[in-house]
DNA sequence: AGAGATTTTAAACAATTGTTTAAAACAAAA
DNA sequence: TTTTGTTTTAAACAATTGTTTAAAATCTCT
């Protein structure tokens, strides 16, 4: 029983690295079997196939992914305090997993027509009393008047676009590793002070 | 001669297709043949080998998504403008080009070891006195004291952003693709009116 | 220790991959 | 028309793919 579930964990943990890091068509079953110190036959015992591996990834990543901003919403502050509080965590969140993103939006369009998608998602978002919190902020003038839907675009581009498009940027701005690490840093104060300003009235 | 070229310049068009919305790793030579109305062996008359075709498609594809941005510094216009006119650029391209960040950022990374990198783009951005320009706004105090690559990176994540997560937005916010494309309409401005306040500073 | 189940291994399978070959079809020039 | 070079086709190649098989090894439980 340790045995067992040793075997499969430890599959498990090797296809998340590899579908994470090269995608469904990037990667081969030999090389997560290898990755994970066995053959290939292990993985198709414990998962059947390698699709039906990557599915059992890719629903757990997407829904780390997504959940890892939601839950900010239901905590007990004022809303310009959860804008912030939302875009450490996303940066946090996305030092730890800069490639999720990616992952989870090509993984996306490549099983366009399949159906693996997050429902739990929306209504949790729902179910935040984001939305109400919004409309009362706005109607109150504390907060500009523009739909919730612009409002997460805005922060997850902000906060997300750095990550996915790091190489990119390094490139354009001639920066190595540690530099644009460094950068990110700062990055985020600017992203925070930019959003907060933007989307919030201030009254002097 | 013109139906030699004509078989060439068909595999071409097909392979760029296909390459962008697919990846190298996403698709076969018998698919890019098949796309074009030939047959395998032909892409490789032509081309020598998938990966030579793909290199031809992939150098073509990221500088005509570099250019397509520094072309719009070297025009005689002020620095608000500018922006304001790269933004513009920037969504008239995506909304054309919607899967080419992407695919970029996505060889990018596949191709992280060899180097098929862009030399050109970094220079022209040099020579088109962009760099002395926004420091020069920064001393009249017309322009927020930023380095230009935090200023660049945050014009492409809000322009490119929206396009590269386009199923994830839909999805999350619940849009079928005819109202996330009038969405974006909108957005836009949303966009240009952030840059705009946070960049500049506002004398009234 | 031994029966019964589970896990692991090595090998094989058919299908698909990128690539090459050799002959056919075609075009251009004499 | 014949010759020469180019383009197209169909078939084959070896390597790699996802998947399966069947035997070996290991574990579980009495």
């Amino acid at each position: 029983m340790s045995k067992d579930s040793h075997t499969e964990e430890k599959i498990k943990i090797a296809a998340k690295r590899v579908f994470i890091q090269k995608g469904f068509s990037g990667c081969t079953s030999r090389e997560i079997a290898k990755e994970a110190g066995t053959n290939v036959a292990l993985v198709n015992y414990y998962f059947r196939s390698k699709n039906q591996l990557f599915v059992l990834i890719y629903q757990s990543v997407t829904e780390e992914f997504l959940l890892s901003m939601v839950d900010v919403f239901s905590s007990n502050i004022t809303l310009k305090e959860k804008i912030n509080k939302l875009v450490d965590r996303e940066f946090e969140f996305l030092a730890k997993h800069p490639e999720i993103p990616m992952f989870v939006i090509n993984e996306m369009s490549r099983n366009k027509n399949a159906g693996i998608e997050p429902q739990g998602i929306l209504s949790q978002l729902g179910r935040s009393g984001i939305f109400e919190e919004t409309l009362e902020a706005q109607k109150n003038g504390i907060m500009r008047k523009l739909d919730l839907s612009s409002i997460i675009m805005l922060v997850m581009a902000n906060c997300q676009h750095p990550f996915m498009a790091r190489l990119l940027n390094q490139q354009l701005n001639n920066l190595s590793d540690e530099e644009y690490s460094a950068h990110l840093v700062k990055y985020k104060e600017v992203v925070k002070e930019m959003l907060l300003n933007y989307l919030f009235i201030q009254k002097d």
